[in-house]
RNA sequence: UGGGGCGUCGCCAAGCUGGUCUAAGGCACCGGAUUUUGAUUCCGGCAUUCCUAGGUUCGAAUCCUAGCGCCCCAGCCA
């Protein structure tokens, strides 16, 4: 009681918002309950992402909770290594997550229930048209359907075939169950859609109990319901769909199948980013052409894929911070997610010295078979990160782009008469080139050691880092570009036939067992150890050029 | 073409029970300061205008009318 209730970072107002403060207010609603419902077709990707920090994040915020819960009721398209992998993927997103799942699949024996009880009241019947007479008498946006010849049929006739089709004694697509409403609504979505459909296929957990398995439309509200969600967040085409999760919802709630507050679905902008194709069907393709690894290539717009590159939670927390939610069908930059990983990585990550690009460099007036340690910190504002010591010695690598034996204006690094410091060691003047050998000479200031009273006796304005020929060790380091070259591109003609790049750097020694998950390598960016290499997450803001 | 949505700065996005809007905030961008990362940080600048045209009103981004533009819906997919 002592301490005020710490204050809440202020968010952004949303539409969302309002409406859970207002069904607060109004005591409409006890407790905000959310739900995150991926069908386990494919792995998640960075569309994905916004909508679970949306449900998670609006579950905590009001104190309320948010269930991930997998819409499996199409078991052509489902398996479980897709329910593996998004499980994973949400724990790594959302600390608080505690892993547990649900499943649509749970809930078929009600769900079947409902659909007796449809039935039963005159709600729903069995058609027995193909599918391509029933496309025909739905009409189209200028003509309203016609009702089916079966339309009419008796509710004990509808309950007989029903059970038939639950029980298997027809063929795949012999009869569907629609529900009765209107052949001629102007929502083709209330022309008596679909409810359950004949598949005689293995459900990868419910096996071989179920020959009909209900529709996504039907589905999804029972789900919602059974749970006690009160707000039911999903994407902007479903927004036709939601007259019909209401009156199913009302006949079901009438006929005493389900409790009030009945749930409510609340549509948003999907996440549309530039360069990126998050179309599951087409990530599928580059997995099974392996134009890519696997689903987790650090190129991937997955999930899995940005983890290994180095993406953090708390940096796409950040970023759906940033693009907020709206019904506005926006395009989101790519460069604001690399920012927002930039701006949280710089907090944490170690900074460490990698000459990517290696040229020699020799200081002559330094004496042969001389090491020296030089200290230098784990991060420029945080002491409490500590430091580490790298050998110095004679030979140096530093970085090509470094050194300019003839120098465009404003350039300066290294270039014959100029001085430059070696980041947490000395500086030194470059006193030539030696083709013959391709090395940068060079004589060191030795009282300029870092550190030391003299120090800042010379003043340079240019700092670079480097790495001692003797000590250094070697990695592979995979340079990603982006997967797609056009911004908005539209399938696999568009990929970057140079997406992945691998180079062979040259690094501090302490490198070779790296502790932390992203690292920065001072003066390029921020690079993830991965596979016996480090992946590059996103280079550092680059102001010069 | 019927229905459903959306149109506020280069990119997002508040505001929309009318006045405090000569429109918040973030990103980007442009200056300038600090800096042993040309990074970070810091300070300053950045829409007399809210898709267009009318109207209501003392007063409109906010209300009304008519246009225009973009997105979604005609799976026994989700």
């Amino acid at each position: 009681m002592s301490n005020p209730a710490p204050k809440p970072a202020p968010s952004q107002s949303n539409f969302i918002r309002q409406r859970i403060e207002a069904d607060l207010a109004s005591g409409k609603v006890k407790a905000v309950k959310t739900r995150f419902p991926p069908e386990p077709n494919g792995y998640l990707h960075l569309g994905h992402a916004k909508s679970i920090l949306l449900n998670f994040g609006l579950a905590r915020e009001y104190g309320g909770s948010c269930n991930l819960r997998f819409d499996d009721t199409n078991p052509e398209k489902e398996e479980q290594e897709y329910v593996d992998s998004i499980i994973e993927s949400v724990k790594w997103l959302v600390p608080e997550f505690d892993g547990k799942a649900l499943f649509a699949s749970d809930y078929f024996d009600f769900m079947y229930r409902c659909a007796e009880y449809l039935v039963s009241s005159g709600n729903a019947y069995v058609d027995s048209q193909s599918a391509d007479e029933m496309k025909r008498s739905r009409g189209d946006f200028t003509y309203p359907g016609t009702d089916s010849p079966f339309r009419s049929r008796s509710a004990e006739e509808n309950l007989m075939l029903l059970r038939e089709m639950r029980d298997g004694k027809h063929a795949d697509g012999a009869h569907v169950l629609r529900a009765k409403i209107s052949m001629t609504s102007p929502n083709i979505n209330m022309r008596d859609p679909a409810l359950y459909r004949i598949k005689r296929t293995t459900h990868h957990r419910t096996g071989d109990k179920w020959c009909i398995y209900p529709m996504y439309t039907y589905a999804h509200p029972i789900e919602d319901a059974v749970e006690g969600i009160t707000h039911s967040l999903c994407t902007l085409e479903f927004e036709d769909q939601r007259p019909f999760y209401d009156w199913l919802l009302r006949k079901l709630a009438d006929g005493g199948l389900l409790q009030q507050p009945l749930p409510q679905q609340i549509e948003f902008a999907r996440l549309q980013l530039t360069y990126v194709l998050l179309s599951k069907r087409l990530l599928i393709k580059l997995v099974e052409d392996k134009v890519v690894e696997g689903w987790d290539d650090p190129r991937m717009p997955t999930l899995s894929g940005a983890r290994r590159r180095g993406h953090t939670p708390e940096g796409f927390r950040k970023f759906a911070e940033r693009v907020g939610v709206s019904k506005e069908n926006s395009w989101i930059n790519y460069s604001v997610l690399e920012d927002c990983m930039r701006q949280h990585l710089d907090e944490v990550a170690p900074r460490r010295f990698a000459v990517l690009d290696p040229l020699k460099l020799v200081i002559e007036n330094y004496p042969e078979g001389q090491e020296e340690m030089m200290e230098a910190p784990n991060h420029p504002k945080k002491p409490e990160m500590g430091k580490r010591t790298m050998p110095f010695s004679r030979e140096l690598w530093i970085e090509r782009e470094d050194f300019k034996e003839t120098p465009e204006p404003k350039y300066f690094r290294l270039f014959p008469g100029n001085k430059v410091r070696l980041r947490f060691g000395y500086v030194i003047e470059c006193i030539g080139y030696d083709k013959a050998t391709n090395t940068v000479r060079a004589k060191y200031l030795p009282e300029t050691r870092s550190g030391t009273p003299g120090a800042d006796s010379v003043k340079v304005k240019g700092n670079i880092h480097w790495v001692s020929v003797k000590h250094a060790h070697q990695a592979e380091i995979r340079i990603y570009d982006r997967l797609f070259k056009g911004e908005k591109p539209q399938g696999q003609d568009d990929l970057n036939p140079g997406s992945l790049g691998r180079i062979r750097a040259q690094l501090e020694p302490g490198l070779a067992a790296p502790e932390a998950v992203v690292v920065q390598f001072e003066r390029h960016g921020y690079f993830a150890p991965d596979r016996s290499g480090f992946s590059r997450t996103v280079t550092l803001r680059d102001a010069w050029q």
